[in-house]
Formats: C-alpha cells, sequence, structure tokens
DNA sequence: TAATTTGGTTTATAAAATAAACTAATTTAT
DNA sequence: ATAAATTAGTTTATTTTATAAACCAAATTA
C-alpha cells in the first residue's frame, strides 16, 4: 500500500539539499546554505548525514586562500532520491484518476 | 524557491493518514491501522495531532457493542494536503522537462 | 591593530516519532 | 462459570531528530 519513506531524505532541509544536487550536480556551501535559507549549522549537520550515508561527497579546497567546501551528489544519492520520489507517490497519488 | 512543508504532513505515518482519507474521507481507526501498518500507540498520537490540527475529525460511536473510532477528513485537512502536494513538487522537479 | 566578515564545526536544547506498557471491555474456550 | 485471549484503544516513556546557539579560525576591511 504505502512504500516506506527514507528517514535520511524524509527532511525537509535534507530533501532542498538533495533537491539542488540532483539538478546542479555539485554546489558551494554558502551556496546552499543561500538558496535553502537554513543556517549554517544545521547545513553542516545535515550535509555531514547525506556524506555519512554515501548520498553526496565533500570536498574540502581552497578557493584562493578561503576554504571551500564542495558537496557532489552520488549515483547512490540519485538513486536513493528517485527511489524516494517513487515512494512518495504511494501517498500522493500524483497522476491518478 | 523552496516552499516549506507543514510538518503536521511531513511525516509519514500522518502523511498516510491524510492519504487513505484523502481518498475515502472517513475511515475506521482498525481500518487505518491496519493499512498503514502502524502500531495503535502510534497511530492514536498521530491521529490526535491531525485532529488537534483540524485537519480530520474524530468520532468515537459503537459497533455493537464495540467501541468504534471513526476519523473523517475536514475541509481544512484537505486543503492543507493539497498545499503540501504543490509545496513537494518544489523540492521533486514532477513534471519539469 | 581592532573590528567585521567568511566559512564553517561542535554542542546543547527542543521537538518528534515510536514503541512499550497499560486499561477496559468483549469474546472464546474449558 | 471462569480463565484466557482478542479487540480497541490510551498513556507514558524512550529514542531520534531537527534546529539553533555558541564557538573557532582565518581573512578582510576600517
Amino acid at each position: 500500500m504505502f512504500q516506506p519513506l527514507d528517514p535520511l531524505l524524509h527532511s525537509e532541509l535534507r530533501l532542498a539539499i538533495m533537491s539542488l544536487l540532483i539538478s546542479d550536480l555539485e554546489a558551494e556551501f554558502p551556496y546552499i546554505k543561500e538558496q535553502t535559507g537554513a543556517t549554517a549549522g544545521n547545513l553542516s549537520v545535515q550535509v555531514d548525514k547525506l556524506a555519512a550515508a554515501g548520498y553526496i561527497e565533500v570536498v574540502k579546497t581552497f578557493k584562493g586562500k578561503r576554504p571551500c567546501t564542495i558537496c557532489r551528489i552520488t549515483l547512490k544519492g540519485q538513486q536513493a532520491f528517485e527511489a524516494y520520489v517513487e515512494a512518495l507517490k504511494s501517498y500522493l497519488q500524483i497522476g491518478k484518476p
């Protein structure tokens, strides 16, 4: 009947992060912060969780002299996102008569 | 960019309850329990929250000698559900090119 | 050189989800 | 008749989670 919803993706902020990365594949921390409106602290925590799950990878480089944290979605992350969207449809009746 | 998600609906079990009631308008407690696979305790708590928000109304009657709890979706609940689905689309790119 | 900004992380708190334990009545079995 | 099991839930307790507040370090600006 209802497909279970991946708890890692069923979170407003983590879903927003993944949604951005599904489109753009990678993005810098401050950009994600701006687009999602999240606080840096919250974003840092949720990025860690997605990285721990292997849904994204986090690369720490420098941009000139400043640190620059880049988040990139993984194949696993893309698949998880698509599975989540499919599961959601069992609740939403999207496109049903 | 991303529309906020009603926290009352952004919960797996509450969303499942509302999804059932969107189709059927009303349902008995044990039926919802069976369809969602939830424990009675969890279901009781989440039904209370939806009722407190005015998204459903709960009518306690009897079916023969046994108590019978009926949940019915309200207009407010239907509107909230539809708004939630719309908000979700800002994360999912459903039907986008 | 002092204050501010940038780019975050760590820690603490508040809220939520969930299950376990419990209540009460009914039905079934002995 | 009475004991056991089932139905129909509620209440309480525990665990997770989300979130913000506090913090740190380096770079920039005044």
